[in-house]
DNA sequence: CGGATTATTGAGCCAATTCAACATCGGTGG
DNA sequence: CCACCGATGTTGAATTGGCTCAATAATCCG
């Protein structure tokens, strides 16, 4: 599924304005094969390959972590946009776990090669702590994330988990307008609905209610725009993410002079 | 609301029989306080004071992982029991996150002191190495299990949670039978309510249907016994979870010569 | 333009909730 | 020891939020 590679070894320097940057520097040294994919709509990269063998830097465009049961109803655990990153994973009960782009996504690739494992057993030094460091940040980070979507999932309403989710993405990728923010989402009813917990209908029924009530314009399919904010937010009995989360623990892991690449928001 | 402490400072040896073990090897030199905590059912210790900022490992009971809204609303992300570790977090949108305590609860604290950091900044070292590696793991591994938690509240129906929730709980904490497994449980209805995102009666209302089905039997308010824990595993569109998770960059940091204590079990 | 995909809307249904009454349990004090 | 009380659990009736099924509309793309 997906298309092809630019590169096949950890040789190609992707720059420091793409990638998690800093992630890409720690990798340096360490047996992690770096390769850059072009993945359009629908395209897939399984977990299933060995759970936390792989790394994925979103450079360009959008996917969602999905879980599948194995009656065929899907979860799609998060969406991630240009600096976010993904560690391949188990996703426990379900039967297996991918990530699928929801648009045209260009993302980094580290891979762990487990036949080269001499740099990585060896004593300690920097590079590999720096690595350690980063991959606790992507984690915890996105742990973070789980958790709150946790609780929208257990104990939202379908309205709720609605306004939540399109605050969300008009805070990660909407743009400033005259008044208010103007966002492109490039995702499906029925990818939104697996992302709530609902289904597609419910999603259309809960729009077309909300641009009713006015709070939310949808010009096109896939597009909104929100002028009142502060109305739209007052609806919610939660208090709305920020994408930086410094607990001091991280602090401490970042304390040999670098800081968090993860969300340092690459312009897509 | 928390008790008593046994020590104040990190010179307490607490035994490699209890705690995370390797965690708190992994502790030494660092500059974390040890202390031990007796908490009673429906004691707390919040997150708030400085989101991960400290770490509880369970010796002896069982939490759970709240989130609270504003209005009111609750959220249990996770119950933990003997041998399990736990990370204060931010826990996003939600009004605030503690642990709970849902019967009598030893567990040992360890708190990032932020006025003593010299040999946190320091040069790499084993020591800290450890350290590093050890937060990875625990951190990855609840990540995998909010993941999967996730999905639960996504996809499921009301009497698969339930279910899924029996098997966890059975094969976590559950006794060997005669045949079958009999466990206790110390949280009330409401408590399992707001792990599945159901109601007490609800979880009541599933419980009587499973009695009389005979695939579970419920001989006192807080106790339950399988049979035939395959028949019950049938009724789920999902592979039940085995408390170990090998990942390859888990697999990776462990390669120091030390394996994951997370979840050895402590046998409570 | 034509066909496939995606989105909207309506009607009816069902799962889970709400509200209310009652039962059971555990603990406390007389 | 028993009576009482608050907390917890169960059950029923009525309600409703979100789902299913189905028809139609809009959009995309070759």
């Amino acid at each position: 599924m997906a298309n092809y590679d630019f590169s096949i070894d950890g040789n190609l320097e992707c720059g420091e304005a793409m990638c998690g940057r800093r992630l890409c520097r720690a990798m340096r040294g360490t047996s992690f094969v770096r390769r850059h994919k072009v993945l359009r709509r629908g395209d897939r990269l399984d977990f299933t390959s060995g759970a936390c063998r792989k790394v994925w830097i979103i450079i360009r465009g959008m996917t969602a972590i999905c879980a599948g049961l194995s009656d065929g109803r899907r979860q799609i655990l998060g969406f991630e946009t240009a600096g976010d990153v993904v560690c391949a994973m188990s996703t426990g009960q379900s039967s297996g776990g991918w990530i699928e782009a929801m648009s045209e996504t260009v993302l980094c690739e580290l891979e762990l090669r487990s036949d080269q494992t001499a740099p990585l057993s060896g004593p300690a030094d920097h590079g590999r702590q720096n690595l350690i460091a980063e991959l606790f940040n992507i984690v915890h980070q996105r742990l973070e994330l789980c958790s709150a979507h946790l609780v929208t999932l257990g104990r939202l309403d379908s309205t709720e988990r609605v306004i939540l989710f399109l605050v969300d993405m008009a805070s990660r990728i909407g743009r400033p307008l005259a008044e208010g923010v103007f966002v492109e989402m490039p995702m499906t009813r029925e990818d939104i609905a697996d992302y709530l917990g609902l289904n597609t209908e419910t999603i259309s029924r809960i729009f077309t209610r909300l641009k009713k009530s006015k709070l939310v314009q949808f010009p096109a399919r896939n597009t909104f725009s929100v002028t009142n904010m502060t109305a739209l937010t007052g609806r919610l009995p939660v208090t709305v993410r920020q994408t930086s989360s410094s607990g001091q623990i991280r602090d401490f892991l970042n304390r040999t002079g670098r800081t968090v690449a993860v969300n340092d928001g690459v312009p897509a």
